[in-house]
DNA sequence: GTCTATATCCGGATAGAC
DNA sequence: GTCTATCCGGATATAGAC
C-alpha cells in the first residue's frame, strides 16, 4: 500500500520471528529495496517504529473483538484463535510474548504500549468466555478473567514451546483449550 | 566460587530479565569488577557462554526432578512450581521462554541445547503427571504429555504476561491450575 | 587469569543533495 | 520521499604484556 505500511508490515515480520531487540533497519532496508535513511523519514527512531506496530495489533485486536460482537461465542473464540494459529504456520510467535522477554530493554512509552495491548486482548477474551458462560455455550468453573488468563498463557506459551518440541503440539494445546470449554 | 561460575551467574541473571540479545559482556564485566577481556578466556565467545547457561539449568532440572522422586506427587510438583515462583519475585522469566523468542537468532548448537532443555523439563513434569493420576492424588483427563504441555505453557506465559498485567496474575495462574488437579 | 589496546563490524541516527 | 555520506556508540572478539 504505502510505504509506511510496508514498513510496519515488514518490522512486524521480523518482530515475530526474530524479536524486537535482534530486528534492525538494514533488515528492512533489505526487504523493502529502500535505503536504511529513508526509513527514518517514516519512523525517526526505533521506538516511534515499535509504537506503530503496536497500535496496528491494537487496532486489529478492536476490530476483531467489534467485528462479530452479536455472533456466536464458539465463532468468536475460533476467530481469536484462528489469529494464533496463522502466527504458528509462519513459524512467529504473538507480539505480546515477544516484547514481553524484551520488556525491561525498551523505553517507558513503548512499555506502556504493550501493556495496553495486552489488557485489550485479555478484557476481549474475558467477553467472550463470560457471554459463551451465560449462554450455555462454555463451562468452566473459573470466573471469566482467570479463564482468559489461562488461555492466552496457554496459547502464548504453546507458540513459543512448540518452537521447541514439536509444531504439533501447539495444535494439540489449542484442541485441548477448546475440548475443555465446549464439553 | 569460581570466576567461570560467577560468569554464569551474571549472565543468567541478565538473560532472564532482559533477553539474550540485549545482553552484553560490558553488562556482565560490570557487575563483576573485571574486564571484557577477561572474560574471553572463560568462554571464547557469546555462544559458549550462552551453552553453558543452558548447561547449568538442565544439570538444576535433572537434580530437581531426581532428588525427591519418592516423595509424593504434590510435594514434587509444588517444588517444579516453586522455581517459577522465584523467577517471578526476581522479575525475570523464564530461560525456555526467554531464549524460545529469540532462537532463530541463535546459533545452531544453542539451539539444539534449548531443545534438550525444553525436552527434559517436558518429560520430567510429565512422569510427576503420571505418578500422581496413578496414586489418584491428580485428577485430570489429558493425558500427561498434553497435561504437561498445558502446565509449562500456562507457567511460561504467566511469567511474561503478569510483567504486563499485574504480578498477582501469576499467582493467580499457579493457584488456579494446582486447584484443577488436585480437586 | 587479568590487563591494555585494538580490530572489526553493525547498530541507530543525522545532514544535506537531489 | 529517497539518496549518499558520515557520525558515534556499542557489540564480539583478538593480540600480547604482566
Amino acid at each position: 500500500m504505502s510505504t509506511r505500511s510496508d514498513i510496519i508490515n515488514i518490522a512486524n515480520e521480523l518482530v515475530l520471528s526474530k524479536g524486537y531487540n535482534a530486528f534492525s533497519f538494514a533488515d528492512i532496508s533489505k526487504n523493502l529495496g529502500i535505503k536504511k535513511a529513508s526509513i527514518h523519514y517514516h519512523f525517526p527512531s526505533k521506538t516511534t517504529l515499535g509504537q506503530a506496530l503496536i497500535a496496528q495489533h491494537i487496532q486489529e485486536a478492536n476490530v476483531l473483538f467489534e467485528k462479530n460482537k452479536n455472533k456466536k461465542p464458539i465463532l468468536r473464540i475460533q476467530d481469536f484463535f484462528s489469529i494464533y494459529e496463522s502466527r504458528k504456520l509462519a513459524g512467529q510467535v504473538c507480539l505480546v510474548g515477544s516484547l514481553a522477554t524484551d520488556l525491561y530493554t525498551m523505553e517507558q512509552v513503548i512499555q506502556d504500549d504493550i501493556k495496553n495491548l495486552a489488557s485489550i486482548i485479555l478484557s476481549g477474551l474475558t467477553d467472550i468466555l463470560e457471554d459463551g458462560k451465560s449462554s450455555g455455550d462454555f463451562q468452566f468453573k473459573e470466573d471469566p478473567r482467570t479463564k482468559a488468563l489461562m488461555i492466552t498463557t496457554n496459547l502464548l506459551g504453546a507458540l513459543q514451546v512448540s518452537r521447541l518440541t514439536a509444531d504439533q503440539d501447539f495444535y494439540q494445546i489449542k484442541q485441548t483449550i477448546l475440548e475443555n470449554i465446549t464439553s
